[in-house]
DNA sequence: ACGCACTCTCAGAACATTCATAGCCTTCTT
DNA sequence: AAGAAGGCTATGAATGTTCTGAGAGTGCGT
């Protein structure tokens, strides 16, 4: 055994080590196919559903740890469905998908009890990072064997708080540098490819190129590797890769 | 271990551990399922009641340790509800809803009695915060292990008196500005959004838009913040955050 | 009824962020 | 060693977000 070994996966699990369960509600098949492999990389275990009636049958057999649903729903609307789960004394908690111009009104009072929203279109890991949250803050959930805070040699990522450190100073990070740097410290020495960085921390729906994940990382360099030795490191014609200076 | 390490979430919980449980009575719906959704996220369990004298038996039943009570109810009265409860020997502190215009003296004497009102609409921090209140005071929750002080650095917000002081120096707030102070002090080093902070703070028939937030911020900036480093942070497209000044 | 404190909107200023372009640098291949 | 490919970053324009001053409207207390 030596130092490079891969250590464990952060991985949100249940009390018991079984995997976490994620209802995914949409009526569009490209979103829920792209929801579904995205979390089932999570190590979830995923099942879908088209229209708000399946949601509530597949909510009650299926046990789901969250569920992720759309408001605009072919059926039933997504807030109604909200309110049957609730009035069958079911606490899942909920992140909504939401049209950013759809907002506000309907969404009101939603954050207040436990439940979240994301507005289309959205970047994965922002859809991975509410969930982990609404997860491990649940009451249901019994488990929540996870901090909020990521750990990378020296360098702490608190999704709670925002707040980055190198080496106990605290660094300042936008909101893209910040959703990049936590992608690649759940990934610490593996190589990521910049494509993989495009699908994951950019919106699904973005156009431009990929040159732009060399311009964060760039950023990042600034900020990360400003003193000390450096720990974003460039694969040629791979990727990039963090991990601990050594 | 270091001095960012999260702090226990507070958590008002009966004498043996189990969680506070609340009764909420009212007709309408959308009032219940708000209020049941916000209460659940404090960690209560909640039944809800439409009417007086489904209110009575539940309050026999569930045997809860407070009860949020609409005045107005489709059979029996409100008040005459809490006399009815007395009159079975029932102590449990009430929280009674109430139109402002329907705002009558005979409500004047309830706090005298140990129970308590809120005017509709409310903003759910008051509720909640009213609860704690009441459950916290109750002779009959024996636990109480939590004071009415929040306190994050230096700064200390009094849910008793609506003292607030930073570095000993007493800070005259408006309503709002405490509880928008009290709701980020009950989230130290979290980063809490708009729709959040609107969603709790302000009343939930709110019509405007979020930069009343920033407006807030602002003021409470300058109160705060107005000598010694800032303790208020905004994380930008993300939220504002409290945390103790470095 | 009056004045005062408070809440909230509006609008513009100030500021931060995102991203394309383009030229330079590094590394690899032959 | 030269060329090609890939990567880095300075610049700046466009965009988006936050802050704040002025003021209108509201409601409360006297």
């Amino acid at each position: 055994m030596n130092e490079t070994t891969a250590q464990a996966p952060i991985r949100l699990t249940r009390a018991d080590g079984s995997p976490i369960r994620v209802l995914v509600v949409d009526d569009e098949t490209s979103l829920t196919d792209l929801l579904q492999m995205a979390l089932r990389y999570e190590g979830w275990e995923i099942k879908t559903a088209a229209d708000g009636s399946s949601a509530i049958a597949t909510a009650r057999d299926f046990r789901p740890d969250a569920i992720v649903l759309d408001i605009m729903l072919p059926d039933i609307d997504g807030l109604q469905v909200l309110q049957r789960l609730r009035a069958d004394g079911n606490d899942v908690p909920v992140l909504f998908l939401t049209a950013k111009d759809a907002l506000d009104d309907r969404i009101a009072g939603l954050t207040a009890g436990g439940d979240d929203y994301v507005t289309k279109p959205f970047s994965l890991e922002e859809v991975v990072a509410r969930l982990r949250g609404l997860i491990r803050r649940s009451t249901l959930t019994v488990d929540a064997n996870e901090s909020p805070v990521l750990v990378v040699g020296d360098l702490e990522l608190d999704e709670d708080s925002h707040e980055v450190r190198r080496a106990g100073r605290l660094i300042e990070l936008t909101a893209t540098e910040f959703e990049l740097l936590r992608y690649l410290m759940r990934n610490p020495r593996r190589v990521v490819s910049k494509s993989q960085i495009l699908d994951r921390v950019w919106d699904y729906d973005f156009g431009g190129k990929s040159s732009v994940v060399e311009i964060y990382i760039s950023y990042l360099r600034k900020k990360i590797d400003a003193e000390g030795s450096p720990m974003l490191h460039t694969v040629r014609g791979a990727g990039y890769m963090i991990k601990p200076a050594e």
